[in-house]
This record gives structure tokens, sequence and C-alpha cells, in this order.
DNA sequence: TCCAAAACAATAATGATTATCATTTCTATA
DNA sequence: TATAGAAATGATAATCATTATTGTTTTGGA
């Protein structure tokens, strides 16, 4: 149910869930979709992104990836960097630390605002 | 002057900095702490790493290199990931994005609380 | 049907950070 | 040296996302 909403938006923030999910059950309150958001994440449906700047968002896909933060628009987009997990856990095989888990946020301006950006310069 | 105390300690949170600066200045304010840190990170002069689960803490270390956030202890250690600023600009370029920066937390135990996991095991 | 456990809505509490505002401290120039 | 204007500060209030609490409602099994 939480499911649906969460894989069919791009990556949500609890509140944004929090509006879409009351325009089915308008008597939903806000904690009850922190708490439902909160099992989901941790039984492993779907993952916490967590923005240092700003609310958390959702991401229902569970492949190895990361995130552009767009400052222009505030748009999640997904990057790929294949290599990366393998890095940081040769890292950590190497120095002798246990990795549980990283987060990797990049900012910067999507596709369309850099597009944006350049028609606005001509 | 504050230089000193940020790069003298280990990633300092911003209420670390104050309980470190109340020794000299016993009447300075959080706020204080908080707009003159803001400012030395935006003249570049040291770097705010964006904990998302926890307090910002501040890094006076300017060379490339990335966070363990040990859940054993809540210290803050360095990891060199040398690959990884080339391979996100790749990225960028490929993609068509404006990279502004990005930042990478890894989760996890440190060298001293995996020593220490062991032993308790033995 | 009944009862315990779980889920819920509403609201209060928390904690980090930022904003406000009146006051104090610099700074430069006459 | 005096002084006006700017910048910095301390104290405190405000903000915002998230979590905790509490009393009520729902649910599923005996």
């Amino acid at each position: 149910m939480y499911r649906a909403v969460i894989e069919s938006s791009e990556h949500p923030t609890a509140d944004t869930v929090y509006q879409t999910v009351r325009k089915q059950c308008p008597d939903i309150s806000l904690g009850t979709v922190y708490r439902n958001l909160g099992r989901l994440v941790e039984c492993g449906a779907i993952r916490k992104i967590g923005v240092s700047d700003g609310s958390d968002r959702f991401d229902g896909t569970l492949a190895e990836h990361y995130h552009l933060l767009c400052s222009g628009c505030g748009c999640v987009a997904d990057i790929q960097l294949p290599e990366l997990g393998k890095q940081i856990r040769q890292v950590g095989r190497e120095s002798g630390l246990e990795i549980q888990g990283y987060e990797l946020i990049i900012h910067g301006l999507c596709k369309d605002c850099v597009q944006k950006q350049i028609k606005e310069n001509e």
C-alpha cells in the first residue's frame, strides 16, 4: 500500500508521502507515515536517503546507486558508480574496519537545470 | 583563533567547539560559535561534514578525504578514496550534470572498536 | 463474543540549527 | 581624541524535521 506510493514517486520526503497518502486516507497522521516508512526501511523494503541539509528522502530502488540533489529544482537524480561499493569494502578490509553502510550525496545541477542555464546565457 | 581549536581537535561538532572555546572565553554564546564556524566554512578555511543522523561536524583538513562514523565509540575516522572525486567528475561530464560538491559518510566500526569486538568474542 | 496486542491520530517534546534584536566593540576618518 | 557607522556579539526566540507519548480504535484469534 505504501510501497506503491513510494515506488511510483521520485525519492519523496516523508512529508510528500504524507500529502500523497492523504488523498486516499484523509485522516492519516504524519506520525503514522513516519512510523510505517521506518518499518519499511527496517525490513529492507525501501531505503532512506539521509540528506544532511534537508528532509530525509525515501527510495524504492534497492539496487546499488547514489544520488544527486539538484540545487536548481530540488529534484533527486540517480547516479551510477559501480565501483564505489567495491572500493569502500576494499578500504575496510585493508584498514581493519567494519563497514556497515555508506551514503553518498552529490550536490549540483541536474541535466535539465544545466540545459536551462545554458539557454539563459545565450 | 577558532582555527586552532578546529585543527587541534578531531572533527568536533559545533557544541564540542563551543565547550572548548568556553574555557578561554566563558561568555561566548553558541550562536556566535555557529556563526563563526559558518563563516570559516564559507571562506573555505574549514569544511563541514553533514552527518544526516546527528550533529554536523567540522574538519580542518582540506585535502580530499572521506569519513567513517564509528557506531561503536562515535568517533570520526578519515578514509582515503583517491579515485572517488575523479569518478564523480567523470559521471558528471558523461551525464551532463554540474557537480558542485559531494559528501560520503561511511557507517561502521573503527579499527579500535573492531579490535575490542574481537577480544570480547574470544 | 471477548480480550489482548497492535495500530492509530493527535499532540507534545526534542534537538540541532538559524534568526532576531538590542547592545557592545571595532574602525576609520575628521 | 572624538565620533559616526559598521560589524560582531550574547541572549533568546523561532524553526524544522523527527521522535515520543498518550489515550483511543481496530484487529485477529481463542
